[in-house]
RNA sequence: GGAGAGGUGGCAGAGCGGUUUAUUGCACCGGUCUUGAAAACCGGAGUGUCCUUACGGGCACCGGGGGUUCGAAUCCCUCCCUCUCCGCCA
């Protein structure tokens, strides 16, 4: 969330940062609310002031022997009205914190006007679009012919968008996890962590999911939890509520399940892996030191194009216009790959510098230069999301015989395996 | 799931109704001493929030929430968590 100083002392940067985000979140009740509480908070805090000085002296004069009745009641009436306008302020707290958690991030000065996905700028692309010398044929049908997955019978234990992955497909999801967590940790300086697949509801205010998008996640209700849409989730609120005492920046990887319900998406690719409710990724959240957060982001991106450069896939980079980020994104780049048959480009990783937004949230500090408690920078990047990274390694591997060639970089991980015949 | 014990500042560990602005030790920072360091001694130090141009001051915080009281770390209720034992179990 915001800074309410912030919110108070450069109202009209705020106001400004709502528009570049198409955003009608409600500052004006913030504001309010805000000048509200401080000023019951003011009488309060005076009414108990009154009381500890009187209290104090009660106690003198009840040693002393004299009567104290006459004060006892006063202070009766004193402590009600304490009760009263502490009650104000809670309820005034309360309106202000649900009203300040609505209030989406403020772009960062290098992200660009826009509406929505169509005004974002490619930055960069990787490779080209593989041409074939026949009709390339999507996932879906090689997954079947090679009996990767079995999408009817997952429908039947579960539902649809819940992919069920045989044999050599298995195999392969598998072998991706194993490769991408590899890499990371051993080439790009993180380390690997094994969180939980649910958290409270603690955890995801922390990171920004609740309570905006509460219909688009798993809930638990009997036990108050949820499924984690993201690992992010997990990794980042593994230091909520703390002062980091290890040196910055952190640097965390991790392979998690993420479980989506897309309520707003029924319907929209609604055949093979492209869109599904439950899917594997492997993600990197970085914790840094405000100075260094947008070095931080640049090299996050390429942490993950690294990996898709190793994998010999086209894809290209985007940085999303200030209308198509994310609620808690300051700046944020989505790295998308070329899938053939799709005849599209598909997204499989999404890197974003929160800065201190989440941080506040989640009260995450570390000490500074000057020894002062400071919120964090928080990032995080897709590294990637498979799903959509099998589908393009199937579409582009494809051969006119309607085998598969797999990368170079994951035949280890296939234990010896080059291509699916 | 059953029974018991316990959650206090970075850590250890007192306090169980009113000079507690939370005792003390370790760790930390500054100073004295020393060629330098250690030891010793002296001093300092938490977090959040509100008022104030500033100096400074108020309020809150002893797992979370609520209650009793003029006054709660301390008494009561409730929830959460940790530990020990028993039961069940991958």
């Amino acid at each position: 969330m915001l800074d309410i100083k912030i919110i108070r002392e450069r109202e009209p940067d705020v106001r400004r940062a709502l528009q570049l985000r198409r955003s009608s979140a409600d500052l004006d009740s913030v504001i309010a609310l805000d000048k509200e509480r401080r000023a019951a908070l003011a009488e309060v805090e005076s009414l108990k002031n009154q009381r500890n000085v009187t209290s104090k002296k009660v106690g003198e004069l009840k040693k002393a022997g004299q009567d104290i009745q006459e004060i006892q009641k006063t202070m009766r009436e004193v402590g009600d009205r304490i009760a009263e306008y502490d009650q104000k302020v809670r309820e005034l707290e309360e309106k202000l914190n649900q009203a300040l958690l609505r209030i989406p991030n403020m772009p960062h000065a290098s992200v660009h006007e826009g509406s929505d996905a169509a005004d974002n700028l490619v930055v960069r692309t990787w490779g080209e679009p593989k041409s074939f010398s026949f009709e390339p044929r999507p996932h879906w049908e090689l997954g079947e012919k090679h009996r990767l997955f079995d999408f009817e019978r997952a429908v039947k234990m579960t539902g649809a968008g819940f992919p069920l992955y045989t044999g050599r497909g298995a195999l392969l999801e598998r072998a991706l996890v194993q490769f991408l967590l590899d890499f990371h940790t051993r080439e790009h300086g993180y380390t690997e962590v094994s969180p939980p697949f649910v958290v409270n509801a603690a955890s995801m205010t922390g990171t920004g999911q609740l309570p905006k998008m509460a219909e688009d996640m798993y809930h638990i209700p009997l036990d108050g939890l949820y499924l984690i849409p993201t690992a992010e989730v997990p990794v980042t609120n593994i230091y909520r509520d703390e002062i980091i005492r290890e040196p910055l920046p952190i640097y965390l990887t991790a392979y998690t399940p993420c479980f989506r319900r897309e309520a707003g998406a029924a319907g929209r690719d609604t055949r093979g892996l492209i869109r599904v409710h439950q899917f594997d990724k492997v993600e990197m959240v970085k914790f840094v030191e405000p100075e260094t957060s947008y070095e931080e982001l640049e090299k996050l991106v390429k942490d993950a194009e690294e990996v898709l450069q190793r994998l010999g896939l086209t894809y290209r980079v985007l940085q999303l216009c200030s209308g198509d980020m994310s609620f808690s994104a300051a700046k944020c780049y989505d790295i998308e790959l070329w899938a053939p048959a799709h005849k599209g480009w598909l997204e499989v990783s999404s890197c974003s510098n929160f800065e201190d937004f989440q941080a506040r949230r989640a009260k995450i500090q570390y000490r500074n230069k000057d020894g002062k408690t400071a919120f964090v920078h928080t990032l995080n990047g897709s590294g990637v999301a498979l799903a959509r990274l099998v589908v393009a390694i199937l579409e582009n591997g494809q051969q006119a015989d309607g085998s598969i060639e797999l990368p170079e970089a994951l035949w280890p991980y296939m234990g010896g395996l080059k291509r699916i015949e």
